[in-house]
DNA sequence: AAATGAACAATAACTGATTATTGTTCAAGG
DNA sequence: CCTTGAACAATAATCAGTTATTGTTCATTT
């Protein structure tokens, strides 16, 4: 509610704490460490070391260890959903914005932190693509844009915005974790022909 | 192609070497570890005292440990098919057997080999709830449900067979994995209702 | 012909002592 | 007030020595 930018979507997807410069340093320390080490082999006296803070500090900010990671994913998480709200300022219609999503999507798992991360880890990456925690927080990213749809006549009104989140939601992360599904959708012209169906007549 | 049982599917998910009862009886004793110790903890030796066989006959017909394992969900993904396939001959419409699957998706999931080995190796069950394979072996299974429906006028003929498995795969998979993604499908009649106007109509 | 069981080196799991990290507290400093 | 850095017990990671398991071979049995 503190941004003035315009914005289709209900929430802008800041962590309450973003202004605390401590906090972010932490948080940038704690990113940092997990990129290079791993979760499994970053300590937090190595992320005080990183970020030129005491260890009292880390601790005063966030009660322990798997809170910190916790709040490091929940921020790089925030970051892409700002970035894809962004972008979706400059797509016309709701195929084309679930279509970016999902490209930015596959990008994000390829060559972000959950890339270098299944390296080491695979199981860790494993468990959290499929924490309910995980797609919960990306809910709240769509029903703006459903009804920007509705509005446009692109979607029917007939579907409350829950269930048509819902069904974004299925598709786009679908798309995302599982590319091929029988079909093998790998071009953004080929997923966009895909979701162009499918979101908007289904199998009928 | 062997079994004279009438079935709607054009395979029958029978695997090759389902004949030889050797390897019927490893395939035994090796499901029965694996639900008792996991598989981390399972040895091979464990396994031959169990199906009272020697460890040399083992690795005759399975080469290693891995294999053996892979051929126990393999055959018990094998069955589950088999079991939902015969389900399906009682079933009028496609939505009614994407629900039905899901419903047993779930169940299994709740109940089956994956539950009690969720318990000690959780990371074990994520990374195969995340393995592409693992989907790879279902989507054998819905072209001759789909085209079915597209006899029977229940879906449009104008989606090819494949792309429709594709979105049935895609619903079902999210579905079983994601019981919550927004909306709350919990109930058959829910899921149902869901998926009535999800495969035929999309969000038109 | 396949199954057995013994033998074997190579690899992986276990175990207990040692070291590092965590989580907490607090007095001192900016 | 928050940060710092030190201290501390409790917990978890590490490491080297030991034991178990794996993967392979083969002579023997059925």
């Amino acid at each position: 509610m503190q941004g003035g930018r315009a914005s289709v979507g209900q929430y802008e997807f800041n962590a309450a704490d973003q202004a605390d410069p401590m906090v972010a340093r932490i948080l940038d320390a704690g990113e940092e460490c997990i990129r290079r080490f791993g979760i499994r082999r970053t300590s937090v006296g190595e992320v005080a070391r990183v970020g030129k803070m005491s260890r009292g500090s880390i601790y005063r900010h966030f009660g322990d260890k798997d809170t910190l990671v916790e709040a490091v994913f929940t921020r790089l998480q925030q970051a892409f959903l700002n970035r894809t709200e962004a972008a979706m300022e400059g797509l016309p219609t709701l195929v084309d914005k679930v279509a970016y999503a999902v490209v930015m999507g596959r990008q994000d798992a390829a060559e972000g932190i959950y890339a270098s991360l299944a390296q080491t880890e695979p199981e860790t990456v494993a468990m959290r693509y499929l924490a309910p925690d995980f797609y919960a927080r990306s809910v709240a990213f769509w029903p703006g844009h459903i009804e920007q749809a509705q509005a446009a006549g692109e979607i029917s009104t007939t579907v409350d915005v829950a269930t048509a989140t819902d069904l974004v939601m299925r598709l786009a992360v679908s798309l995302v974790l599982f590319p091929d599904m029988g079909l093998k959708l790998k071009t953004h012209p080929e997923i966009s022909a895909y979701l162009q169906r499918m979101l908007t007549r289904g199998l009928g």
